[in-house]
DNA sequence: ATCCCGGTGT
DNA sequence: ACACCGGGAT
């Protein structure tokens, strides 16, 4: 990538290439007909999450029932639930809610005019923060939004991965810069309204693209490969040992702890390892006698897999013969159960896939 | 049906 | 890191 971001001309015709674009192919939204604070505030967190045409209803709707932040600092929870009711996450409700009433309180019913005491507002984050400043108060701070982040790692040909904080860090970074200077709610917006209409997750048009001329990717003509994909996070391999004891021809279950992973659930006793670690009949063999039984495992077992999100489990199933002694473990954490009664417990998903496995083989 | 996405708060 | 929660893509 270079550093084309860092000459200031090149980087001011790229401003004023979107500013020009904006004026003339913005669209026409509610929001950008008013210069209420209260009004853009309110359309940033209803944004949030949630498409324009959903919102523009309720924004109408909100507005008209609540038109000063005063009168949502008033209304009821349930008030403001009800006008909000349906357009989901109704947690940025509750904080809509509560920052409005710490307006009155700390600001004298007046919208707080500095980024920083915007940015203390409840449901209010970096984003809606520069996005309430630069557009209601025409302040130089700067948006970086998933829209954003297309944008600028076309733009710039920003090689790290979609939800990388190198992504992230090198957006607001072109993105401070860019801000400075005429208009900078206009330019943000200008970026945002880009990526919303022309520089599109799939088939971006190109044609029609104020930064058409400064954008990498396009000359590369690698627009549909940035932002690059999210790295996946490394699926731990996870091996599994269980054993499988009969005594009159039932089975040996053993509750697993409250907490971590399956938490609570029943399971066959046995022994999970770490990528790098070798299963062993001893390992398996200890579990039992720290259990208080003797058994003798077979060297044979079979082989299960199983994938869950992050983990790819492997699972050997070993029979342990001859169980001897007296269980040690405390008398709500194991129970003896024909394998149709365990499927009655609570069990994961892969147990009871081993399990019905189990039934059919005897 | 199942993944992928995303601002903020925790 | 994950939960929230719903929408869209596949």
């Amino acid at each position: 990538m270079s550093e084309q971001w860092e000459d200031i001309e090149w980087l001011a015709a790229l401003r004023q290439s979107m500013l020009d674009w904006f004026t003339h192919q913005q669209r026409d939204l509610p929001w950008r007909r008013t210069n209420d604070p209260y009004a853009i505030w309110l359309s940033e967190i209803m944004l949030q999450q949630t498409r324009v045409e959903t919102v523009i209803p309720y924004y109408h709707r909100f507005l008209e029932r609540f038109p000063t932040v005063c009168d949502l600092a008033e209304a009821s929870q349930e008030d403001v639930l009800a006008q909000w009711s349906g357009l989901g996450y109704y947690r940025r409700a509750r904080m809509l809610h509560a920052a409005a009433q710490s307006v009155v309180a700390e600001h004298d019913c007046v919208f707080p005019s500095t980024f920083e005491s915007i940015l203390s507002l409840k449901g209010v984050g970096r984003y809606t923060a520069g996005a309430i400043s630069s557009i209601a108060f025409g302040l130089e701070k700067a948006v970086v939004d998933g829209n954003v982040h297309r944008v600028l790692a076309r733009i710039f040909e920003i090689p790290h991965p979609r939800g990388s904080k190198q992504l992230d860090q090198k957006c607001w970074q072109i993105a401070d810069t860019l801000v400075k200077g005429d208009a900078p709610g206009d330019l943000n917006q200008s970026l945002m309204e880009l990526g919303a209409m022309v520089c599109t997750p799939r088939n971006p048009t190109c044609m029609l693209c104020p930064a058409r001329e400064f954008c990498q990717a396009q000359t590369n003509g690698t627009q549909e490969t940035y932002p690059h994909p999210k790295v996946k996070k490394a699926v731990k391999q996870l091996q599994v040992m269980w054993g499988v004891t009969r005594r009159r021809g039932k089975i040996l279950l053993i509750r697993r702890p409250q907490k971590g992973l399956f938490a609570g659930l029943w399971e066959l006793p046995g022994v999970y390892l770490d990528a790098g670690e070798t299963p062993s009949t001893e390992k398996l063999q200890d579990v039992f006698a720290q259990m208080g039984l003797e058994v003798d495992v077979d060297e044979s077992f079979t082989s299960h897999a199983h994938t869950l999100t992050h983990r790819q489990m492997t699972i050997h199933l070993h029979k342990c013969k001859r169980p001897k002694g007296k269980i040690s473990l405390p008398r709500k954490e194991w129970c003896w159960v024909t394998v149709e009664e365990a499927m009655e417990l609570g069990v994961s998903s892969i147990s009871r896939k081993v399990l019905l496995q189990m039934k059919k083989a005897t």
